[in-house]
DNA sequence: ATTAAAACGTGATAAATGTCATATTTATAG
DNA sequence: CTATAAATATGACATTTATCACGTTTTAAT
């Protein structure tokens, strides 16, 4: 079993508030999972009793529409936890979080979690802080998505996942999203985001590699995200 | 001074965790500001350096954008603490909060709420819960902005404000506010909502009496809503 | 390697919503 | 009480965005 101790992941979340006693009994808790891409860690509805520490990959917090359309709420790579906020109102997962790139997670019952929250006051001060920063987020997006058209969306979130995941050498993005998550990203219609994607390829504002993007113009870009 | 041990509100928040000992402190330090209708308890950028709790009233919790529009993004009633985010994140206030009727409020110093956070293991399991609970209700709102149409939202809007304020004798809605803030709540132009308020008028759903609302025909809102 | 399925791309069109103009009603200050 | 501003209301029109239809390319399975 590795020992939660060396993983680098730890330092990013607010397990690093945990002091050694408290990082072996996590290490002796915890179990690793891999995810494929595609698969689900944990579905809307279930009950999932801990969270999950990324470890590695990318995945999404989604919800599904009575249309079919998936919503996205969110992207994490590693060094975040998954299903907190579920675990702490007590209620099953209000969302569906699958892994869009291949991931490794470990799962943290609750029963640790809430312990280290009742001893730590540190630790539950970062966790407090973390499920704050997403709350300023979702309350921020939620602006957005009303006061921004689907053009300066589609630029901000291509200029969020630039900064958020990076880019590969040949300057791609290094997160690979399908044009339907990224639609689902910014929600809009798939067709209406592969044809803004094409607009600003025209514009030279970025470059579409096959289904990878380049982003060329990051100032123009911003321009047009305010 | 008004001992917050008499105060009703404080059983609705996660202050109802304190011991007496700790009510007692909080009354000391605690003070008390009545907000005038349309005046602001806080605004965007502003340090705090606590919390306000709601005592009599209705706030809404808003931001404003760079085409004059301000988009609402929580109504606050009594029993319900303002700020928490912000003081938690140790960070300027990411919204405006303002009176849309007479409000009562409480100012709480930082130190405090943290003072009972690192010493109370239920408050500060109950304050994280309430965190928790807005940032669901962000992200459902968020999904529900995207996949619904406005009229769907306007619906939603008026079963959410007569549930949550309920309605005066002569079966209005409680909370009386502009069309510009309805229209700030569902993120739609002043106008759409108008419209689309005469329109369910029209049907029989909803009647206009002035600038107040009665719900007619829950049922058929409710069918709209979906 | 072949075939089916999924993802991508684009045009045509319809529907939803925003914007602007302007009239009317209501609230507010002096 | 009156003047003025603010809020409400509605029409005409423009714009944005979704939807449908269809072809092409890429991916994955056998």
């Amino acid at each position: 079993m590795n020992k939660c101790d060396q993983c680098i992941v730890r330092q990013l979340t607010s397990l690093q508030a945990l002091n050694k006693e408290e990082v072996i009994k996590l290490a002796n808790s915890k179990t690793t999972y891999k995810i494929k891409k595609g698969e689900a860690i944990f579905e809307e509805g279930e009950v999932t009793n801990g969270v999950f520490c990324v470890k590695d990959g990318v995945g999404k917090l989604s919800k599904l529409s009575a249309n079919g359309k998936d919503q996205i709420v969110k992207l994490v790579k590693s060094g975040e936890l998954l299903g907190q906020r579920s675990m702490i109102s007590n209620e099953p997962a209000n969302l569906t979080a699958k892994a869009v790139a291949d991931m490794e997670v470990c799962f943290i019952p609750k029963s640790e979690i809430i312990g280290f929250f009742n001893t730590n006051n540190q630790f539950s001060m970062k966790l407090m802080q973390t499920v704050c920063e997403d709350l300023k987020e979702s309350e921020n997006d939620k602006i957005a998505l009303v006061q921004k058209t689907v053009k300066q969306r589609l630029a901000e979130t291509l200029l969020y996942l630039h900064d958020f995941f990076g880019e590969n050498e040949d300057k791609t993005l290094k997160v690979q999203l399908t044009r339907e998550e990224l639609a689902g990203i910014i929600g809009t219609a798939t067709e209406s985001c592969i044809r803004l994607l094409s607009d600003f390829n025209k514009l030279g504002v970025i470059e579409l590699i096959g289904k990878k993007i380049v982003l060329k113009d990051v100032k123009t870009l911003k321009k047009i995200a305010d």
